[in-house]
DNA sequence: GATCAGGTTCCAGATATCGGAACCATTGGT
DNA sequence: ACCAATGGTTCCGATATCTGGAACCTGATC
């Protein structure tokens, strides 16, 4: 079991600071104190650079190490952290509870997109509790030209725009729906402007049915997308577009709150001394 | 009144990572869209240094952008992270000895809880050795407005975050003792905050109830709550505040604890061999 | 006291950061 | 339409950090 890293863990980033956040990643999964050794193996990098990390993290008061000086384990201060993250997240937990009820009311799995990159991220999902379903999580990208709130997205950018950004990117194929023709998509995406909904219907995954609305925003484009997704054994376009004043509603409301956190008053005297 | 870092932000570090480190704090804090010219004057740092650390952020997903690109909000992998951290934070710890030690006093199932995503996490859970009882496992989430530690985290939250939390929660009923009137839930977390204990009194589920208190935090508000539950079969709200004083020495050890308290750890260790 | 499995240190190159200054892009005011 | 002003973005040379192979410790084990 020595050092395979050619495959084995390519759990890493390009930059130093992107390195590190992926090493605490690592480490937060961890239940039990970890050695630096079996972070080497864990991780595939090198042992005086892991040494160094780690040594950072424990001068930090992130990490702290057993009497026996070879035992690490997460420190207060990384806990802290953890916990003050959580607990400034309200925005994430009223987002959260439309997006719940919204599963509820429509019987389907839904999810809150955003464009970032020049791709749909996913932000927050919910599954729904028909037995089946896609599995899709957050954090998780797709492209824009063949995801339904990715064509939404394109649709509000200034053409010069869009046509950069498809440019940049080639129309991959998915499956026999993905629209790979340049001009079939930008008339698509006129449609979806127009309509202020947007399907994907089988064109990024076989079998699944995605109906998609933004959270309006009077002041300009919206970063924040809401869809419906499920298999068409049990969705329609049809039935989908019964679902659309649901969603309508649940992106207002999302609107709503995105609203009210752009109020910029800091509240951040908690962390005064 | 500009950036007058000299000792209004001494808040970094004196190794990038470190910054990096200091730098996410400063986020974990925020509860609402930030800006980069915000972090400039909060941070005290130069300006472009901060839309690198920021774009980095970014790019891991760790962050993400609202559409008019100045407005930053926490990404779903920093969630994804700091939930890890907790939940992988129990059982080897000194907390888990307390809680043991708290559930042999009082002889009935504790558990240690956060708020994550405005909701109840379980995180940690030592079950009573009677033979009736509940089961919740750690992991698991439980509406904010229905349980006993939830209401706690209610109670230390700026009006505005609740405002905003339970504005689109719905508060939805599990039993003929859950607080569904917004006007009723108030009146009750105002008592919670001002008791500094709360009580699920059958408000989730049937047969159950809990009493909770926070480990205490001066530095601000406490993402650790710590409760008992047990069968009404066995337990009466009066039988309830009997175990508080026990329950709240667990919540100031467990808050010891997290203060990186050497010596209190050696103590509650000492109970566990 | 030889061996070995870690941890630690060295150090020269490769790389990222740093931050002042200049450059854009949107406001908002007149 | 024009001109600030505000805030985000890009440049780039100087500098500090990171990188990781190799050598060096250290305490266990036999």
């Amino acid at each position: 079991m020595t050092t395979n890293r050619s495959e084995m863990s390519r759990l890493e980033g390009d930059t130093p600071a992107q390195r590190l956040l992926a090493l605490l990643e690592v480490i937060a999964g961890k239940d039990q104190f970890f050695t630096l050794q079996g972070m080497v193996e864990e991780t595939g990098l090198p042992k005086p650079t892991l040494h160094r990390m780690l040594q950072q993290l424990e001068t930090s008061g992130m990490l702290q190490r057993e009497a026996d000086g070879r035992h690490y384990s997460k420190g207060s201060r990384l806990r802290r952290l953890a916990e003050s993250l959580l607990l400034n997240d309200t925005v994430h937990g009223a987002r959260h509870a439309v997006l719940r009820k919204l599963v509820d009311d429509v019987g389907e799995s839904c999810n809150i997109t955003a464009l970032s990159g020049g791709e749909v991220l996913y932000l927050d999902r919910v599954e729904t509790s028909a037995p089946l379903r896609f599995y899709l999580h957050p954090g998780s990208r797709v492209p824009v030209h063949c995801s339904a709130s990715g064509k939404l997205f394109l649709a509000q950018m200034a053409p010069a725009q869009r046509r950069r950004l498809l440019n940049e990117m080639s129309l991959e194929s998915f499956t026999h729906n993905t629209l790979v023709d340049p001009e079939a998509l930008e008339a698509e995406i006129e449609a979806v402007g127009r309509q202020g909904y947007a399907f994907d219907d089988e064109e990024f995954l076989p079998g699944l049915l995605c109906i998609a609305v933004l959270a309006p925003n009077p002041d300009g484009p919206s970063n924040t997308g809401l869809a419906i997704q499920s298999p068409i054994m049990r969705m329609t376009r049809d039935k989908a577009l019964e679902c659309l004043p649901a969603l309508q509603r649940a992106a207002e409301q999302i609107a709503a709150i995105n609203r009210e956190a752009l109020s910029d008053v800091a509240q951040a005297a908690a962390g005064e001394r």
